[in-house]
DNA sequence: GATCATATACCGACCAGTTGGTATCATCGC
DNA sequence: GCGATGATACCAACTGGTCGGTATATGATC
C-alpha cells in the first residue's frame, strides 16, 4: 500500500511487490517498476545497485510488511495454543480472495525462478519463508506438548510442520495460478486445518 | 533422456525439460535451448512457431513422459486402494533425489512465472498438472468408501485430495528450491502420508 | 555553493524472431 | 534405374527492438 509519506525506496519497494508478485523476477522490468512507482530509471539505480540489489531489498522489505500484518493478528489472544495455529490458518484462509495478485507470494515466486540464476536472491528469500515459519514454532511446539504430554522430538516437530505451513501455502499459490482458481487454494489450506486437528487430537479420524 | 533415436522436435522438448526446469521460462534463451540440443536456432523456428508454442509443447510433453514413469510403476498391483496410494506418495518421496533440478516440476515451475504473462502456458501447464493429479482420483474414492462405507461426497473429497497432493508436492519444490536443500520436500512427503493415514484411518492420532 | 535526489538521454549487450540459402529425401515422369 | 521437381529439415548470419545500466543535466535543501 503505497501513501504518500512513503520514501523513495519504498515506493520502488511497493511497486516491486505489486510487479513482480504478478510476472515474477525476469518478466518484470526496471522501466515496469519505474513506471509502477511513478519515478525515473535515475531515481531507480539512485537507490538500488541493480535489479538484483533491488529484488534482495523486497524480499526483506516483504517480510517487514507481512510480519506486521500477522503479528498485530487477533488469534495471537487466544489462550489455547492450538486454537493459536488454528486461528493463523484460518486468517490465512481469510486472506484468499478472488485477485490472485492479492494473496500469493513474493517470495515464494521469486524464489522459485531465481533459485539457479541469482543465489543471492534465493536466499533472501529463504529467509523470509523460514523467519515467517518461525514464528509459528512456539504455538505448535505448544500444542503438541498439549496433546502429547509424553511425546519426544517436539521441537523438531514442531519446526517441520510450521515449514510445512509454509510448503502447502505456497503449492497452494503454484496450482491456483496455474488453475487462476483461488478456491483450490482455500481447499487445500481447509486439508491443512484438518491435518492440524488431527495432529493436535481435536479430531479423532474424519 | 534425449537419445540418439530421438527426433529434432524431441531433442528441444527434452533440452527444455532440462534447461527450463532449472531456470524457469523467461531467464532461459532460445539460444541456450539450441546448445542443448546441439541445433541451430533456424531448426528451432522450423519446428516451434514462438519460445511460447515450445514452452507449450514442452508441458504436454512433459505429461506424457511423466504419465509413462507413474504409469509403470509396481504401487499399481496392490490390492488395497489405500495402499496404491500411499505407495504412489513412497514413490513421490523416493524420487526426491540430491539433484533439485531433477525432481521438481517444470509445469508448476513454468505455471508461476507465465500465469499473468502467457495464459496459453498457463492452461497447458494447468492441463499437466490437473491430468496428472486425476490418475489418483480412483484409488483415493476407492479408499475413503472403504474407510467410510456411508460417507457421503465421495467423488468430490477424492479430486479434492488429488489435487492437494499435487499442492504439496509443489510447495514442496518451491521451499526446497529456496532452502536449497532436498530433505524440506522429503520431509514434507512424510507429513502428506501422514495425513492420508489419518484420513484412511490407518492411524489415530499421531 | 556543495551535496543529495531526481530526470532525461543515451549506450552496449542481448534476445526473439527473420532471411536467404543449402542439404536431404521422397515422388514421379521417362 | 535416373534425373528433375518439390517439399522438408536444417544452418549461419542478420535485424529490430528491448533491457539493464550509465552519463549527465537540473533542481532542491542546507
Amino acid at each position: 500500500m503505497p501513501t504518500d509519506s512513503a520514501t523513495t525506496r519504498e515506493r520502488f519497494l511497493d511497486a516491486a511487490i505489486a510487479v513482480m508478485r504478478t510476472k515474477g523476477f525476469h518478466a518484470t522490468t526496471v522501466d515496469d517498476l519505474c513506471a509502477a512507482a511513478g519515478l525515473s530509471k535515475g531515481a531507480f539505480f539512485h537507490h538500488f545497485a541493480s535489479k538484483e540489489d533491488l529484488a534482495i531489498a523486497a524480499a526483506d522489505y516483504w517480510s517487514v510488511t507481512t510480519s506486521r500484518l500477522f503479528a498485530g493478528a487477533g488469534y495471537h489472544d487466544l489462550d489455547d495454543p492450538a486454537d493459536r495455529v488454528l486461528g493463523y490458518l484460518d486468517l490465512r484462509a481469510s486472506i484468499i480472495g478472488d485477485a490472485i495478485e492479492a494473496y500469493t507470494c513474493l517470495v515464494g515466486t521469486m524464489a522459485q525462478e531465481t533459485y539457479a540464476t541469482h543465489p543471492a536472491i534465493r536466499d533472501a528469500c529463504a529467509a523470509s519463508i523460514l523467519g515467517h515459519a518461525e514464528t509459528l514454532e512456539d504455538d505448535i511446539a505448544a500444542a503438541l506438548r498439549d496433546a502429547e504430554p509424553d511425546a519426544t522430538g517436539v521441537p523438531a516437530r514442531a519446526e517441520s510442520l510450521a515449514r510445512y505451513t509454509q510448503i502447502v501455502l505456497q503449492g497452494a499459490f503454484v496450482v491456483s495460478k496455474a488453475m487462476n482458481d483461488p478456491d483450490v487454494a482455500r481447499d487445500s489450506v481447509a486439508h491443512l486445518r484438518h491435518y492440524f486437528e488431527m495432529v493436535f487430537h481435536r479430531h479423532q479420524g474424519t
